[in-house]
DNA sequence: TATCTTTGCGTCAAATTAACACAAAGATTA
DNA sequence: TAATCTTTGTGTTAATTTGACGCAAAGATA
């Protein structure tokens, strides 16, 4: 047997769209480029493979490197392979997208670089590379995801009220929800548990905190918004 | 800048889950390979990305020179990057699937080659590399896909009678669909068209022929079966 | 104690779905 | 020619789900 790597190969990068939620805001992480090309230009984290790794082993170091952050939810997203997507030769990315608690990683957010930064997603500038293009296939899976699949709890904090779930949902779908039927979608759907404790401090009546089941039977539903 | 194929990069491949669906049966096409490694074991065709090819070029390749077929529906699937998935050295592989009707293939599966075969899907020999695992994910996409997208047309005939589609589908979802609750849905997503032609020929009564109704204006629909 | 806002729970009409009945069409046969 | 058999097209109905609300309880403040 042959061995490969004697033959030419493109390079074979991974990029992130790492979303976060905070503050009724669904954001994404952008690192502002120091070099050629697009440099001055906003583009997603990323870094090329190297020969050992996995594609989530290459996202970790980045996220953890450039960003540091630690046990992120990640999934792969698509390749994209147009051959002048890099001037700087033939090159595959796979990208990727995160969810973040920002919340979580606010001693990261603190000591972070300061070319990198948050944007609200209505408010993106124009990205480097094909990244925008990166950009908006990660929403439109996030908004499909989130509608069969309990992936909400990755931007929220362990414990969380209704409103602030029926919240979020709106964020990312970009709609008004009735609050009393998406409640009731909701807890139909069995994947989220009353913990009985009730989240102090508001004005007014105190909401009652949820958790995540994790021992949910179904890994799947189907919840039209 | 500095190109990049001075470093040195994984294989980079792509690998074909090809349904075809004939005689109220769905199948895969499979390659026996006839050298190491799994020499003499069922692959899925695939090839070495060359290095001005885009994946859909790559793909057509394969589907051109070693299956005969032109034109096929393509979708990508995912990027497989276990560090051990190949033997001979790190390749990365991102899998397609395809949609063929053998009927527009059939000159070229008669001249195909011994070593390509056509396996129902419930009959599937044991795969060399990580190909069961691509050929599950493909299925699983097939089977989400045809909820929500008009993608059965590129396996039947461009006319096709109702209980043709009603087939195709409970034979691709595998599962029984009562048969005038699927006529009202699909004839309410305004997918297909009834041409006003009648198929001859058999015992019973003629049955409608229908079309696709590739003017339709949503992008996308949910049927629940 | 009254007021204001938020949260939890419930109601009801409208829309959708699942299950099923029945008649029309076409070939075969008595 | 009429009876029979199977398949296909159409319609009906009850059950379920959904969307659009009403209302009271909870908590803070005036």
């Amino acid at each position: 047997m042959k061995p490969f790597h004697s033959y030419q190969n493109p390079s074979l990068a991974v990029d992130l769209v790492v979303f976060g939620y905070s503050k009724q805001n669904l954001s994404v992480l952008l690192l502002n480029r120091k070099e050629a090309p697009f440099k001055d230009r906003w583009v997603l984290p990323g870094a090329f493979l190297q020969m050992e790794e996995r594609f989530k082993d290459t996202c970790s170091r980045v996220l953890k490197t450039k960003l540091g952050m630690d046990d992120v939810y990640l999934e792969q997203l698509f390749s994209f392979d147009e051959p002048d997507r890099d001037p700087r030769g033939r090159a595959i990315s796979v990208a990727h997208y995160a969810l973040v608690n920002p919340a979580r990683v606010a001693i990261a957010a603190g000591s972070m670089a300061n070319d990198v930064s948050w944007f609200n997603i209505n408010e993106l500038p124009a990205l480097g590379f094909d990244h925008d293009s990166m950009f908006q296939q990660a929403l439109q899976r996030l908004r499909s995801k989130i509608t069969y699949f309990p992936v909400g709890f990755e931007l929220l904090d362990d414990l969380f009220t209704m409103p602030e779930l029926h919240e979020l949902y709106e964020c990312i779908l970009d709609t008004t929800i009735d609050r009393r039927n998406f409640r009731r979608k909701i807890l139909d759907s069995e994947y989220i548990i009353n913990t009985g404790k009730k989240r102090e401090g508001s004005q007014n009546r105190h909401p009652d905190l949820y958790k995540f089941n994790k021992k949910l039977k179904k890994n799947s539903f189907q919840i039209n918004f």
